[in-house]
RNA sequence: GCGGGGAUCGCCUAGCCUGGUAGGGCGCCGGGUUGCUAACCCGGUGCGCUCUGCGCUCGGGGGUUCAAAUCCCCCUCCCCGCGCCA
């Protein structure tokens, strides 16, 4: 969310960036906001001189009845005030939704060096690393290497749990461990805070910290509850100091989440339409990191860092985009996507997504931080995945899958699976 | 699920019965004093506005009243005990 005072004193800042989002629908809805945050100053202005004069009265009678004079010519003026005062405040609170409303579906601000982009076809790549490997074979999708391996079972899935669901089995579940496991343990190693979070939140946290339409597409709802299955371990650990006040000393705060997260929404599949690419359920290590306001740039660069020192742990290749204007979204002031090599899509394709949001998630959830009593502000946060798995475990079985259908152990991972360095078919042990 | 107890300006707490400017302690900030970074003294310490001023704020909503933290009704959340339970 804006500060509405940037609303007030600077909305040319906000229109320079919502032109360069092509985005005119918002830029109207600037001038609207603009227009009701005017009329609401005006109405409560006025609503509080009624409230003045009624105090005013209230004090006048107390002291006239203490002494002994007759009170009656005071009520019957305070009698006229409250309905005036009630047909104010139902304009002033009608406007203050409305500006609430608005400033939550504008933008967040964006930084200087975002390009400029219709969509995902104009990010500008700035980074590669890593030679995608050349085989004189076909690889398998890996819904069938799977399968074939009897390493997941899809249709079994489908029948108890439908579409977007997977049953797991033997080493790919260990696998999923490894690649978490190894993700975590390098977090922590970088001073992050292993967080396991609550996979559930009340709808009024949820409100702080995603769309209000994810409501309706992404988010699954625990029936006759008010709770919503997370979508990601950013929102439990965005929401965690909601209206609080962190103290300034406790800057920053570098938080490693490990969850499973559930999503309704999985989108078309483009090639492999059966898999996990994108599933209604997956566990992922992410990064979050609330911070002071002059850090939050060179903590935007550490955490992309720390996604690609894992992908090339993994030996990986990869490349990370700047993510433009068409694509970046309505929360990130800035955004990284670190693409993956996947050989079978032939293709770089989004792993880690990693965005500064500056003070715009914390403004909405009135997370502040300071000094009791002193200068307050709202901390910056970031968000970046470190290792999704599902999207991960492709990237392994695709990167490293032999011809005879066995699929090599990443080097890094190995310790985390007792040392084993291939998986094969059950009987090839 | 049943019963009980709670929610007050960062934290702790008074006020509620009996309606009339929400008081104190801790912490923090600023100033004073002091041989001293201790103790002590003074002021400040939630949000909003058209800001010398005013308004709002006692978990949320409604009601009674000139006036509600206080009285009445509804709701939410938290804690304790019992029940169920991995």
């Amino acid at each position: 969310m804006l500060d509405i005072r940037l609303v007030r004193e600077s909305p040319d800042v906000i229109r320079r960036d919502l032109a360069k989002r092509n985005a005119p629908e918002k830029a109207k809805l600037l001038d609207d906001v603009i227009r009701w945050d005017a009329d609401w100053r005006k109405a409560l202005a006025e609503a509080d001189r009624l409230r003045r004069r009624r105090n005013e009265i209230t004090r006048d009678i107390a002291d006239a009845k203490k002494a002994g004079k007759s009170t009656e010519k005071l009520r019957k003026e305070a009698a006229t005030l409250p309905k005036e005062i009630d047909a104010l405040d139902a304009k002033t609170d009608e406007l203050a939704e409305k500006v609430r409303g608005g400033l939550l579906r504008l933008p967040n601000l964006l930084h200087e060096s975002v390009p400029v982009g219709k969509d995902d076809t104009e990010n500008v790549e700035v980074a590669r690393w890593g030679t995608p490997r050349r085989v004189d074979f076909e690889l398998k999708s890996h819904s069938d290497l799977l399968e074939a391996l009897r390493l997941a079972d899809f249709d079994r899935a489908r029948k108890i749990a439908g579409a977007g669901f997977v049953y797991l089995l033997g080493d790919l579940v260990r696998l999923d461990q490894a690649l978490l496991a190894f993700a975590l343990n390098y977090m922590v190693k970088q001073g992050f805070t292993a967080v396991f979070p609550p996979f559930m939140m009340r709808r009024d946290a949820y409100e702080g910290v995603v769309d209000l339409g994810d409501f309706e597409t992404v988010m699954y709802k625990i029936d006759g509850e008010d709770l919503f299955l997370i979508a990601t371990s950013e929102h439990p650990m965005g929401a965690m100091y909601m209206d609080e006040i962190i103290d300034e000393a406790d800057l920053p705060i570098a938080l490693a989440g490990l969850s499973t997260q559930f999503r309704r929404e999985i989108g078309g599949h483009g090639v492999d339409t059966k898999g996990f690419f994108r599933m209604h359920q997956f566990n992922k290590i992410e990064q979050f990191v609330f911070c002071r306001p002059e850090d939050s740039w060179t903590w935007h660069e550490k955490l992309r860092a720390n996604g690609e020192a894992i992908y090339r742990a993994l030996e990986i290749p990869y490349r990370v985009v700047n993510v433009c204007t068409g694509d970046i979204g309505t929360v990130a002031a800035k955004k990284y996507d670190i693409e993956g090599w996947f050989p079978r899509q032939n293709a770089y394709r989004e792993v880690i997504s990693c965005s500064n949001c500056t003070d715009y998630q914390a403004r909405r959830l009135n997370t502040r931080a300071g000094k009791v009593g002193g200068e307050k502000f709202f901390p910056h946060t970031l968000n970046s995945t470190a290792m999704a798995t599902s999207r991960g475990l492709v990237a392994v079985l695709e990167n490293y899958q032999e011809s005879d259908g066995s699929v090599g152990v990443p080097k890094v991972l190995r310790p985390y699976m007792g040392g084993q360095d291939v998986i094969r078919a059950p009987g090839h042990h």
